[in-house]
DNA sequence: AATTAAATTTAGACAAAACTAAAAATAGAT
DNA sequence: ATCTATTTTTAGTTTTGTCTAAATTTAATT
């Protein structure tokens, strides 16, 4: 009994650090057998490299990444199916704050660090039957489907967008709190039509219609936005 | 910054472990300044004595119960007002997933434990309102109100109820999943009429009408039902 | 009142997940 | 090829929550 726990435990059983290290690897890029270093993922764990090197070993250990000493970890297969599993549920989790229970987008990703970590299938898939099986998170990000297919959105920032180019705004590449704010204080949102009247070399701001209105935009916003082109 | 969050942590933050003894200890009947062994809160929640002391002298330590030695332990108001926010959460969830996501009512129990857990006031009231402020969970226990106030229901076991008296399956005592199960398949669920037809001074078994069809029930299902009796 | 049984606490250990400080390996620059 | 700065790992601690075994207190019985 104790030892068979203990055995689920060290190869099946997820904690919740475990978890959490596995979707920084699979974000870091780690899913295409990229190696990432354990200091990369300390930085943006803000944890310590020690914690990450006792981490990777564990993770080996499951057969969730591959650890060579001094050289990084990638994922293995199971590794990003894990992840992939991880990332689909704190996305449909996002979707219904905002859908359901009326959040706005810069409230959900705190409350979905919390929820992507609650243990049961059908819960997840009963969510998304109930949001309509959503293809995109609030921020625009991709929902990867049950057995872990991933569609990544044809999409370009607005900073690299030609002029006279027309598009939607499809997503952000920061979603930080201030940056989703600062969206809505300026009645920039996702779906809103876009196009590029003009550049100014100075400071490579953007003047844009949005909607039909003209607006300015400074470079920071340009380079944190992403379109999609029209045809 | 390290001192402020170890102080936070020991003295505000609660881990899973914590709520799940206060959630244990207020149903123990600790609530009502009655002290609860160590050895009875052990066996509740399938642990050790030892274990318990030892969280006994943290949750002292934190103002969330009353502890002496050798005496068990009792909460104090704000141990109160802790536990019954873990049990309107807990309740709260069980009734979201039975009403918005098709779970049956023994399901629910045990994603619940891990739902009761997430730290967002805002999700839950606004699980709340998603539901209209529902009174009762799917197994007829009243949710609390989000300033902890407690509406118990004027119920009986239908064990102890009178021949000849009629009233309402509200509730259950036992509502573990096999009992749950047993009352699909025999079709009697909260809501149903009953009326006491006749008692067996042999077994205690009771013939009753549900919903107009006449049964026989045995006197362990008997005192394990709620009912509300008719004025 | 003394003895015994049961309940409870203490002491010491362990696993998980973090940390710090020191040692080892790698990569870059001369 | 050697030295040096940086990265990474190791070794040893800490905290939380658990355990076992031993000691202590309380309760029950004679
Ligand atoms: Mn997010
Ligand atoms: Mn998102
Ligand atoms: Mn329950
Ligand atoms: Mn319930």
């Amino acid at each position: 009994m104790l030892n068979k726990n203990v055995f689920l435990k060290k190869y099946f059983l997820m904690t919740r650090s475990e978890e959490n290290y596995l979707k920084t690897i699979f974000h870091l890029g780690g899913g295409d057998s990229k190696s990432i270093t354990t200091n990369a993922i300390a930085e943006q764990m803000e944890t310590k490299p020690s914690s990450v090197t006792d981490m990777a070993k564990k993770l080996a250990e499951k057969g969730l990444v591959n650890y060579v000493k001094y050289q990084g970890v990638s994922l293995t297969n199971s590794g990003v199916k894990t992840a992939l599993s991880i990332i689909r549920k704190h996305r449909l989790w996002e979707v219904f704050l905002v859908e359901k229970l009326d959040f706005s987008w810069d409230e959900v990703h705190e409350v979905a660090e919390q929820l992507e970590h609650i243990k049961s299938e059908k819960l997840i898939d009963k969510i998304d039957e109930l949001l309509n099986f959503p293809k995109y998170d609030p921020h625009g990000d991709p929902i990867p489907t049950k057995d872990g297919k991933f569609q990544e959105r044809d999409k370009k920032l607005l900073s690299e967008m030609a002029i006279n180019a027309t598009g939607v705004c499809v997503g952000v590449k920061d979603s930080s709190v201030p940056f989703l704010k600062f969206l809505d204080k300026n009645k920039i949102a996702l779906g809103n039509s876009i196009k590029v009247l003009d550049k100014e070399d100075f400071d490579n701001s953007l003047r844009i219609q949005l909607e039909g209105k003209e607006i300015r935009i400074s470079h920071q916003i340009a380079s944190n936005l992403y379109v999609k082109k029209n045809d």
